[in-house]
RNA sequence: CGGGGCAUGGCGCAGUCUGGUAGCGCACCUGCUUUGGGAGCAGGGGGUCGUGGGUUCAAAUCCCGCUGCCCCGACCA
């Protein structure tokens, strides 16, 4: 492609409203516009690299035997009251209806069709296992979408549904399935971790994902370095305490502790480490407008997925609001303990533990010294609540444990039964009875990937693309071309043999100055550079440069530039 | 949905408090000079100041409603 025949709009500023940098960076190279809230158009450079990660989605999870269709975006609320997901799934899930007044959603996952599916196809064992796969347009109606493509409304996903007499060839496509997106990443060229993982609202048992790493990832992973164990901190068990409860050797007493309110505060002021007090936090219970206390060791931080799952505690996990605390308990949230509190007390294991701790009074601007649970307060439940720390034993007994943040770009599921059963999916088997099929499903990020690709593979001063993603892997920069005819000749030449070779060549041959050809270059992020100017080309020879070093050129003749690129360029 | 903020040319912003000619930088167009890291000079185009109402001789500016977007919390590929 020529850049002169592509209106390529960079900015040289940040958009104001872009926090994360890819996002910002997704802006500034012109890969992405946004058309409304969580909204994207695709520009052809974007577009580009979202293709090139399509490309090698499919083609792995074909190698893996899983075979391609394409069901509609928008879906009929029948399917949807069958499977109990029109009242579960909440304003999450896009509704409307037609001129007929018929109800439909826009599809954000396919559960349901691929179940209505199977069962109208799927009549006999001998056609199991099937694993069907899309790569299609979803909707979320995300409470709050942000980052750009990271968490945008409308995206591209790769999802895939897999059916099975018995949940042992459950066992061997799951398998199958990791070790394909294990390949795509790879291929890709991102660092990546799987990690168990909680299943969430999807459902089922067993359950991985596929976490790129990168900083500014909204999720946090902790593995292993002795073993393979990894898995997001969602579902990570914390440790039991090492020792057990020491016998108090402290009264209770009060302490005024006029405007200290987080523990930080309280400790300083009072001269105890936070991990000598217990934090208090006020929750709904399960039963309408019931509240309930979670306590937790000053230093810890709450696992909200953990306490969710808990019985007595509303799942999701919903804080109740200051107002609503200060009405019911007369006491700011920030002097709450449970000592004398009246409301059912969940506590963490490591907090149960302590003993002449520090916590909240329930009274403005006082807390009690040497607490002592069963003398000053009674836990309803002893319960793990927290998150698994850096540094912490591995839940296997490895050794300790690391923390990452991670972008969940895969995730796959064991779903069993639950949409088969409830939506009658059956073959018959061996012994010609009708038996429910058990299903997996394996999900992809396909406009996320790219923006996780660039949280990891960037510099100051723009893109740095894998090989794999790259829109183009080769760039070619035409500098004072009308000045010297040789320049474009030699450019048109190199231009077509790169074609020839199948190299996907980009050729800059707009009349721009060499600061603003070489920032716009920068930005964009191609991975081969490759410099035609006067100065170098008198004496026949080119200059190149790689996107990641941009501080070493070799300077190449220009008759071997195509063999020097091909030894250059990476086979995905 | 709750809490906070913003809305002025394509982008980034000033002007709003204290009502009176709509301004700056970048981008865009023309010409000349320049040409290896986002050039210089000269000229030029483009804005119903988000939107509807109100107050006023007069509203970007003050008042009320609506909408959109961003940020902080519970969701997820």
């Amino acid at each position: 492609m020529r850049l002169s025949r592509l209106p390529l709009t960079t900015l040289k500023e940040t958009p104001a409203d872009a926090e994360v940098v890819s996002h910002q960076l997704m802006l500034r190279a012109g890969l992405i516009r946004m058309l409304a809230a969580g909204l994207y158009s695709w520009m052809p450079f974007g577009l580009k690299v979202a293709r090139k990660v399509e490309t090698i989605v499919r083609e792995e999870m074909d190698r893996s035997g899983a075979v391609e269709l394409l069901m509609p975006a928008v879906q009929p609320a029948e399917l949807w009251h069958e499977s109990g997901r029109w009242e579960q799934y909440g304003p999450e899930l896009l509704r409307f209806a037609d001129r007929h007044e018929r109800e439909f959603c826009f599809g954000p996952t396919h559960e349901e069709v691929i179940t209505d599916i199977a069962r109208r196809e799927l009549k006999s064992y001998r056609q199991l296992p099937v694993n069907y796969y899309q790569i299609q347009t979803k909707f979320r109606d995300e409470i709050r979408p942000r980052f750009g493509v990271m968490r945008a409304r409308e995206f591209v996903m790769k999802d895939a549904y897999s059916f099975h007499l018995d949940s042992a060839s459950l066992d061997e496509t799951y398998e199958e399935m990791r070790l394909a997106y294990c390949r795509i990443f790879d291929r890709l060229g991102l660092e990546y971790r799987y990690v168990r993982a909680d299943s969430g609202a999807i459902g089922g048992a067993l359950s991985h994902e596929f976490h790129v790493l990168a900083d500014s990832g909204e999720d946090e992973i902790v593995y292993s370095e002795q073993s393979d164990y990894a898995a997001n901190v969602e579902q990570a068990p914390a440790p039991a305490p090492e020792s057990p409860r020491a016998e108090p050797t402290q009264e209770l007493q009060e302490v005024d502790t006029p405007d200290q309110r987080t523990i930080e505060e309280v400790s300083e002021f009072l001269g105890t480490p936070p991990k000598q007090s217990v934090k208090t936090l006020i929750v709904e219970g399960e039963e309408d407008g019931s509240l309930v206390a979670l306590i937790l060791r000053g230093d810890h931080r709450l696992n909200a997925v953990k306490a969710a799952k808990i019985e007595g505690i509303r799942s999701p996990l919903c804080f109740a609001d200051e107002a609503k605390v200060r009405e019911k308990l007369d006491c700011p949230v920030g002097s709450l303990g449970p000592a004398g509190l009246d409301l059912p007390l969940y506590v963490d294991a490591s907090a149960a533990v302590l003993s002449d701790f520090v916590c909240g009074a329930n009274r403005e601007g006082v807390h009690y010294i040497g607490v002592n649970w069963g003398r000053d307060a009674d836990p309803e439940q002893v319960c793990d609540i927290r998150n698994l720390e850096d540094g912490e034993p591995s839940p296997d007994g490895s050794g300790p444990v690391r923390s990452a943040r991670g972008i969940e770009v895969g995730h796959i599921f064991q779903l069993g039964d639950k949409y088969s059963q409830a939506m009658n999916c059956t073959v018959l088997n061996p012994d010609g009875k009708e038996q429910v099929v058990t299903m997996g499903c394996y999900g992809i990020g396909i406009t996320r990937i790219v923006a996780a690709a660039i949280e990891q593979n960037h510099d100051e001063q723009g893109i740095i693309w894998p090989d794999a993603m790259a829109p183009f892997s080769v760039l070619l920069c035409l500098i004072g071309a009308d000045r010297d005819g040789t320049v474009r000749t030699t450019a048109e030449t190199l231009y077509q043999q790169c074609q020839e070779a199948g190299i996907e060549v980009l050729m800059d041959d707009r009349d721009l100055r060499p600061g603003v050809m070489f920032a716009e270059a920068d930005l964009v992020g191609i991975p081969h550079r490759v410099v035609i100017s006067p100065r170098t080309l008198e004496q026949g020879r080119l200059e190149y440069r790689h996107r990641r070093n941009l501080d070493e050129a070799e300077e190449v003749a220009a008759d071997g530039l195509l063999e020097f690129l091909q030894a250059k360029i990476t086979p995905s």
